[in-house]
RNA sequence: GGAGAGGUAGCGAAGUGGUUAAACGCGGCAGACUGUAAAUCUGUUACCAACGGUUUCGGUGGUUCGAAUCCACCCCUCUCCA
């Protein structure tokens, strides 16, 4: 591990909970944090101007998608995606290493790295790790990942140990490649539910050159319970030094179990998606189907206690008029209620580490 | 008044003797969604004390072992001609 770019700052422990700031060349990051996804370069469903209104203080994109559809020479052309996506805070970029995992109908591994379909048009892709890491460089994310192989659980030994085994190579690799000055790398556990392969696996990585670690391999399959286990058993044990990303996860439970556990950031495509498909969630991780009948006449706003532009102006009744009329608008609405909710528990938790009242929060999301 | 077409579940629309409680679409009701192939997908939608039963395809009567499907009459709708 190394000092970088990108640096962290523990500024308080609460059990194996912790409260830091990750620096950045767009800003500092307030930790534990939610990462709001932005595949093609765009929170979907929101304006650049909605986005900066939510506050986050790093958004994610994925090399994969941009890749497909945009390549390393025209985001070169473009000055990077910061420039091409009028985005000023930080980004962090996912390698595709997921790409592979879930379109692995497509897929075929080779020494060198992977052969894959793309979803778009069929075109066969060799991805590498240098090619890779050098789409990143080209994006110029604050923060990007190595490739990884991400296997789906349940998953066997032989498949796992494959996993790490893959990654730990295609992790060296990645650590060598070169990469624009203010950007940094963070390494990927795999290892499944088994704690030998990650603690095998983080060992491994230690001794490389990456700026933060991240648990990848989770929320693929396996029970949210087991999930938290895992992380409870196994994320202590990363390096105190450097930040801690849990990728993929998760629901509004999963965030404050993975910070429990010691994770600093988390992303998760669930608030925007959900809000798509007419979830949003309210209280303390509820969720509200707004196509529910029950909505119909409902005049109290999505959430009481929330201050978002949605539940400011407008009521259940009108944004699920509007996402049963198929109206772009309630989609935005409940984008940003949802974003807002993700947003808000994180700063909740931030202060009730520094307020020693973390467990207190932490006990309300207990399922029941 | 004459000629033609048609009336099928909330709506639209298949089906022209048995495997049809009735395709399909919409609408309705509910569920799923975790490093975004997703403003998507799945289930369900006559009635009931419901792994069984009861009544359905404009109405009434008939043919048949058996009808939404064939026959007769009646009611209603639409188009064209007077």
């Amino acid at each position: 591990m190394l000092k970088g770019p990108i640096s962290y700052s523990l500024i308080k422990k609460s059990g194996k909970a912790r409260r830091g700031v990750v620096h950045t060349q767009h800003g500092d990051i307030q930790t534990p944090v939610f990462m709001p996804v932005g595949t093609n370069g765009a929170i979907k469903a929101l304006s650049v101007e909605q986005v900066e209104a939510l506050d986050p203080s790093i958004i994610l994109a994925n090399t994969y998608h941009l890749y497909l559809r945009l390549g390393a020479d025209f985001l070169r052309e473009a000055g990077g995606l910061h420039k091409l996506a009028s985005w000023d805070r930080a980004y962090l970029t996912d390698s595709g290493g997921f790409q592979v995992f879930s379109l692995s109908k497509m897929r075929k591994f080779d020494p060198d790295g992977v052969h894959f379909q793309s979803h778009i048009d069929g075109s066969r892709h060799f991805y590498t790790p240098e090619l890779v890491m050098d789409m990143q460089a080209a994006i110029g994310s604050d923060i990007a990942m190595v490739l990884d192989d991400c296997p789906a659980l349940p998953a066997t030994h032989e498949r796992i140990e494959a996993s790490v085994k893959r990654s730990i190579v295609w992790a060296e690799r990645c650590a060598r490649c070169e990469r624009p000055a203010h950007q940094g790398v963070f390494g990927i556990v795999q290892g499944g539910l088994e704690l030998d392969m990650r603690l095998r696996h983080l060992e491994a990585l230690v001794e490389m050159p990456f700026q933060g670690l991240s648990i990848g391999g989770l929320s693929v399959g396996e029970t949210p319970e087991e999930m938290h286990d895992m992380c409870q058993k196994f994320v202590y044990q990363m390096p105190e030094d450097f930040p801690r990303y849990l990728m993929g996860v998760g629901t509004p439970w999963d965030l404050v179990e993975g910070v429990a556990a010691g994770i600093d950031m988390f992303d998760c495509v669930m608030p925007t998606r959900n809000a798509r498909m007419g979830t949003v969630f309210v209280g303390e991780g509820k969720r509200l189907n707004i196509r529910n009948a029950a909505n119909r006449k409902d005049m109290r706003p999505l959430d009481e206690n929330c201050q978002c532009l949605a539940c400011r102006r407008f009521s259940r009744a009108y944004i699920r008029h509007l996402y049963v009329a198929k109206e772009i608008t309630a989609v935005i609405l409940m984008t940003i209620h949802n974003l807002t909710h993700y947003l808000d528990l994180m700063r909740k938790i931030r202060t009730a580490l520094e307020n020693d009242t973390f467990e207190e929060l932490r006990a309300k999301f207990q399922p029941a």
